[in-house]
DNA sequence: ACTAACATGTAACCCGTTACATGATTAT
DNA sequence: ATAATCATGTAACGGGTTACATGTTAGT
C-alpha cells in the first residue's frame, strides 16, 4: 500500500501530472518504486478523493491539456505519519535467479544473454543516478536534512547497481565455461 | 507468475510437503523468492491439477501425516521451457528508501532504528548463506553445471547482502548527525 | 500518410496478503 | 494446563498487470 506514499513523495517538491509521474517516476523515486500509468491514474483519483492531493487543469498549446496534481497539507501530514510507522521488509523476488537454479548446458546461452541484457540496462541506470548524485549530492554533510535522505537512497541504488554489474561479470564468465563445455561435447 | 516455477525448482532435488516448502523456502530459493503457506498450498493444488506434480501421503508417527509432492516429467519439461522464455525485470520496491526521501529531524531516530533492524536481519541471512556457500560451493569451477547456477544465485544474494550492510553503516552515521543536530537545537 | 510522443482513462483478471479455521503431538 | 511445533486448508480483499479505449499534435 505504499504506492500512495511514493506518489506523495514524488510531489513534495514539484507538482506533476499523471503522465509526468508515470514517465518521471524513474528520475525521482523510480529506483525504488515503479508503477504503470493505469495504476497511477487510479491512485491519483483515490488521493484526490481523500483530500491529500489537489488538482488543476493546465492549458497547453501544441499539446493536449494536462491535469496537474499538488500535495495538500493533509497529504503532507498523512505522509509524515506514514514515515513514522513500521516498514514492511520487501520480499526480494527475482525470476532470473530462480532460473539460474535450473542452469544446464541447454540454457546457458540463453541465460547469459539475459544476464547481459540486464547488465546493460543496469549500466544505464547507474550512469544516470551517478550523474544526479555528482551534480546535486556531491557533499552529503553540507546538504539540508531532507536531501541527506535522498542522498542515502540514491547511494543505496547506485551501490546496489554497481555490485550487480560486478556480479554480472562473474556470472558471464562462469556461464561462458558452461557454454564452452557444451560446444566441446557436441 | 513465477511462484509455480519457484516451487518446481525447489522440488527438483527433494520431494517436499507444503509445510516443508513454506518453511524451507528460505534455505532453498528463499533468498530470491518467498511465499506464505496459504499461497503455497493453493499453488500446489494448481500444479497437481496440471499434472506437473504428483502427491503421496506419508504416514508419520508422533506427527500428523503429511502430503509430499514430487515433480513429474511434465513438470520438468514445463520448467525447462519456462527457463528459455523471456525474464521479467523485477521492479525494485522498497518502502524504506521511499521513507528516506522524507527524512527530517522528526523521523531521523525512527528511520535509524528501522535501518538498524534491517541490518541485523540481513546479517543473519548473509551469515546463513555464506555458511552454505563455504560448505557446498567453495570451488565453483569444479561443480556440476546445475550447481554452478546455484552458486551464482547464492553469490548474488550474499554480495547484495554485504553491500547492503555497508550501506547501512553509512546511513546510520549520517542519520546520527541529523539526530545530533536536532538535539542541539532543542 | 504514418509514426512517435503527449495525455487520460476503464475493465477484467490474477496474484498476494490477511484473516479465519481446524486439529495432533511434544515439551515445559 | 499451556505453549510451541507440525500440518493443511478456505475466504475475502486489495493491489498490480494486461488488455482495451480514445484523442491531439509534431515530425518525417
Amino acid at each position: 500500500m505504499a504506492l500512495a506514499q511514493a506518489i506523495l513523495t514524488a510531489l513534495i517538491d514539484d507538482d506533476l501530472s499523471g503522465y509526468e509521474l508515470a514517465k518521471d517516476f524513474e528520475i525521482s523515486v523510480g529506483f525504488f518504486w515503479n508503477a504503470s500509468h493505469q495504476q497511477i491514474y487510479q491512485e491519483l483519483r483515490k488521493l484526490s478523493d481523500k483530500g491529500w492531493l489537489n488538482k488543476r487543469e493546465v492549458t497547453q498549446r501544441g499539446k493536449p491539456n494536462k491535469i496537474v496534481y499538488g500535495i495538500t497539507l493533509a497529504g503532507r501530514e498523512a505522509l509524515s505519519k506514514w514515515v513514522l510507522g513500521p516498514t514492511k521488509t520487501q520480499a526480494a523476488k527475482d525470476e532470473l535467479l530462480v532460473k539460474l537454479y535450473n542452469l544446464s548446458p541447454d540454457n546457458a546461452g540463453h541465460l547469459a544473454a539475459e544476464v547481459q541484457a540486464r547488465r546493460e540496462e543496469m549500466m544505464r541506470r547507474v550512469y544516470l543516478y551517478e550523474k544526479i548524485r555528482m551534480r546535486h549530492y556531491a557533499d552529503p554533510a553540507t546538504l539540508p536534512t531532507r536531501r541527506k535522505g535522498v542522498y542515502l537512497a540514491l547511494t543505496a541504488g547506485i551501490r546496489q547497481g554497481e555490485q550487480f554489474l560486478a556480479w554480472c561479470d562473474e556470472a558471464l564468465e562462469l556461464l561462458a565455461t558452461v557454454e564452452a563445455e557444451q560446444a566441446r561435447q557436441q
